[in-house]
DNA sequence: AACGTTTTTCTACACTTCGTAGAACTCCCA
DNA sequence: TGGGAGTTCTACGAAGTGTAGAAAAACGTT
């Protein structure tokens, strides 16, 4: 229950910029940007049916959250993006038995200022 | 590139378990005794071509490597667990804009005996 | 060299997820 | 109460996965 598709990972991108909810007719104009830099040629934009489907999958999923109350509906990040990818690290590695073994691999590779990020962090 | 099925999954601990090389029809059969405990009406094992079918998935995702010399051909893992999991991690973290916060969360949340390897990990 | 057995590859299908969006329905204001 | 903005329903194609039969290849034996 993990991965997120393209478009998926491009709305919660979004969302996770903005600290406000927004609409799905916002995030579509969002999202046209974003990809007009990359290609070449201005490729159609999105229908918004196909945003508020995508919004629709996120919600089920539990990362999105909609204000039903406004008219046009207004979604935002149930979670932010630190906690969301700090949460998809520890189910990684959750699934091993060998959590310490794992733990040495993966210090071994983060950044020398991570390192040091990591040592305040761990107090003494 | 990240997520395997339930069944490719199996095969990987199994792998990963046994240090040596081993042919589909032992992988077979460690599945079926895998699973028999967890199901009561002692489901039908898995017929062979699935398993290698699986295995050539699997070594096209470069996670399994096959003996071709020997007549049943063996299978081995590629990586280590250990060294996957901490790869997947990585690869988790990477797409974050903001590492350090994400570490952050992280550290939060492994138990008290896993920050005291991390800190001897990390030295002085 | 031919046969039967074992092993591997090919082909196939059902099911799920994801990108994509039209069709149909619901709301609300003028 | 009619029309436009917004939302939900329905749908379809592509990719990935579990599953395995059919066909092909390889090998040991006579």
């Amino acid at each position: 229950m993990a991965t997120l598709g393209d478009l998926e990972r491009a709305v919660m991108d979004l969302l996770w910029e903005h600290q406000e909810a927004i609409t799905a007719n916002t995030l579509r104009d969002l999202l046209s940007q974003r990809t007009s830099g990359t290609n070449s040629a201005e490729a159609r934009p999105l229908a918004v049916t196909t945003v508020l489907t995508v919004l629709s999958r996120l919600e089920k999923k539990g990362l999105v959250e909609r204000e039903r109350s406004t008219r046009p509906h207004r979604y935002c990040a149930v979670t932010s993006r630190e906690d969301h990818t700090a949460e998809l690290m520890l189910e990684v590695l959750g699934s091993a038995p060998d959590r310490e073994a794992v733990l040495a691999r993966f210090i071994g590779t983060v950044s020398a200022g991570e390192a040091e990020t990591l040592r305040k962090l761990l107090g003494r």
